[in-house]
DNA sequence: CTCCAATGCGCACATCTGAGCAGCGATCCG
DNA sequence: CGGATCGCTGCTCAGATGTGCGCATTGGAG
């Protein structure tokens, strides 16, 4: 007992010794065995063991590493291709929350945009958080032929969708036309949505939508001032409806539950985009999802294999590897 | 401006979890080039990067370092074989206080000679501090033919030198036999200390005293309960005569001054011991301080090279280094 | 006293990593 | 528009490091 504590007394201390030796001086191992008169192989044992012992701390002390470590989670957990997460202090209260989150989301995710530089067709759908992207996007982040919209952006709310901005913006920093979807995203009946489909103009778009092997759009979730739900084309009795059936949230208007299946077929479809299959089929689909509530719904999208990438905030991520 | 700001944003993202793959989860810079998409010379720039950046934080964390840090700085700077440094916290004062320091530099330097484990003939001093270190010792730290006494050991004041407790116990835990230094360490005159030193037992011990090549011995201090000052045989007068020549402390009855020369001829010519000539002829010479007022002393002692080894605490070898 | 298990050591070998260097594209000037 | 320069990339090559293994020493059990 003795002899262990003097012991281990003695060969701390030199571990110590070699440990300064090594990583503060950058003496190779070689030189601090014939230093202090050990085989390097004696030095290098001695130092795992002041790794292990913690006698030596290695640690990544950057802010980020806690989102970087949520992204590499989410990667990992759920096979993404990739995932990015904006860190959105608690600090802000109330509505403005979720602008800031947009704004942190928007940011990496267009870092990620730039980064995957994708080319050809870019298909994107419209909302608060998509503009926020689109605002931050900068010149020549890469260089596409055409932006085209993946469902309907009209309105018949008082509040416009700035949906035109959105793809005017992806196109005036990429060099690319553009080509708008000019229908609601969710219409009246099922037979009005198979009929616009057939429109020549929004025959083209639907098809260059699924012809586009990028897509970006935005998570969203059914509160009321969701603009799809605010459009006017859903009936408040008919929202009330879609949560009972389990609706988190939706993917190009089109509704999901829990599990990532369609909530409410009948109403889905009214809905005027391309399909959930054709999105899938997308070698690279770009979800971004900010703001508080936003886990189920990117939950539910993962589930549904809609996206391979995922830009959200902390919260969302943690909610979704803690749920998930 | 803000092209940068983004550009180092993304890298700074790209650091951390390359950093991570490879301090967390030791993926081998050919793998992470692998997994994010990247050469291995990227990598290996990136990790330069991020340690250069403060994004790794690599630190030896254990209490002992800053010991270990002096200890490595009092060989560097004056050329020692070794040092060892006790840490003694600064809570205990007054007497008590220099009661711990000794205990605590008495166990590093067991430590130390357990190490070492000297063979042959082992000389050794007296004094509290070597008291300390002997009642350490545990049996058999090393194999030792003969332990003998450096200098003289008897006293005539009331308080006992213990010197004989010393040797015994460095005998005991050695397995060697012993011979003590039958004389007080500093007589009345020059003549008798001459004429000691011709007696036949006296003599021998010497002899094998300057024969050995290990010694080990305290770093005094002149203060009034030194057991050399007090051991009867310096008269008060003597002892302020001392001090005005600069005498700083000594080492095995001989006192230095701050530059490590003999402070006194006269006196040290009725000391009965080793000369300091001898003492550094000696491969292996260990000098221990302990206790407040002793920087000094262990200073002279080392320009004196009367020491290729130090075992102190941490505020005598701080003060080595200050003023050194 | 003998035998055996356990530990620690150093070596050969494979892998990993760092240093210097040439190629190459972008950028900036003249 | 041509040329110089700079930054970045990947390469070669040598040095540094990790791994598995045989050998020796040690400590203990029988």
């Amino acid at each position: 007992m003795l002899a262990v504590q003097r012991r281990s007394n003695a060969d701390v201390r030199l571990m110590v010794r070699v440990a300064q030796l090594y990583y503060r001086l950058h003496l190779s191992q070689q030189e601090i065995g014939e230093r202090v008169g050990l085989s390097r192989f004696q030095v290098g044992r001695l130092l795992d063991r002041a790794v292990e012992e913690s006698i030596v701390r290695i640690e990544v002390v950057h802010p980020d590493a806690r989102l970087v470590e949520l992204e590499d989670a989410l990667m990992a957990r759920f096979g993404l291709d990739a995932a990015v997460v904006a860190d959105v202090p608690a600090a802000t209260q109330g509505l403005a929350a979720d602008d800031v989150a947009r704004d942190a989301v928007a940011e990496v995710a267009v870092d990620l945009l730039a980064q995957r530089a994708p080319v050809g067709t870019i298909a994107v759908s419209w909302g608060r958080t998509m503009l926020a992207v689109a605002r931050r996007l900068p010149m020549g982040w890469t260089k596409a032929d055409e932006i085209v919209q993946l469902n309907g952006a009209t309105s018949r709310s008082e509040q416009p969708t700035r949906a035109n901005e959105i793809v005017e913006r992806f196109a005036a920093t990429t060099g690319a036309s553009f080509r708008t979807l000019a229908a609601p995203a969710i219409v009246g009946t099922a037979e009005l949505s198979t009929a616009l489909a057939g429109d020549p103009a929004v025959e083209e778009a639907l098809d260059a939508a699924r012809a586009a092997h990028t897509a970006v759009f935005g998570l969203g979730i059914p509160a009321p001032d969701s603009p799809h739900l605010g459009s006017g084309f859903v009936t408040p009795d008919e929202q009330a409806r879609l949560r009972e059936k389990g609706a988190v949230g939706d993917v190009v208007g089109r509704f999901l539950d829990a599990q990532g299946e369609i909530a409410w077929r009948k109403l889905d479809r009214r809905a005027v985009g391309i399909s959930l299959e054709d999105l899938r089929a997308k070698p690279l689909r770009v979800g971004v999802a900010a703001g508080t509530g936003r886990g189920p719904i990117a939950l539910a999208a993962i589930r549904a294999a809609v996206v391979n990438v995922l830009a959200c905030d902390d919260g969302t991520a943690s909610w979704v590897l803690a749920h998930g």
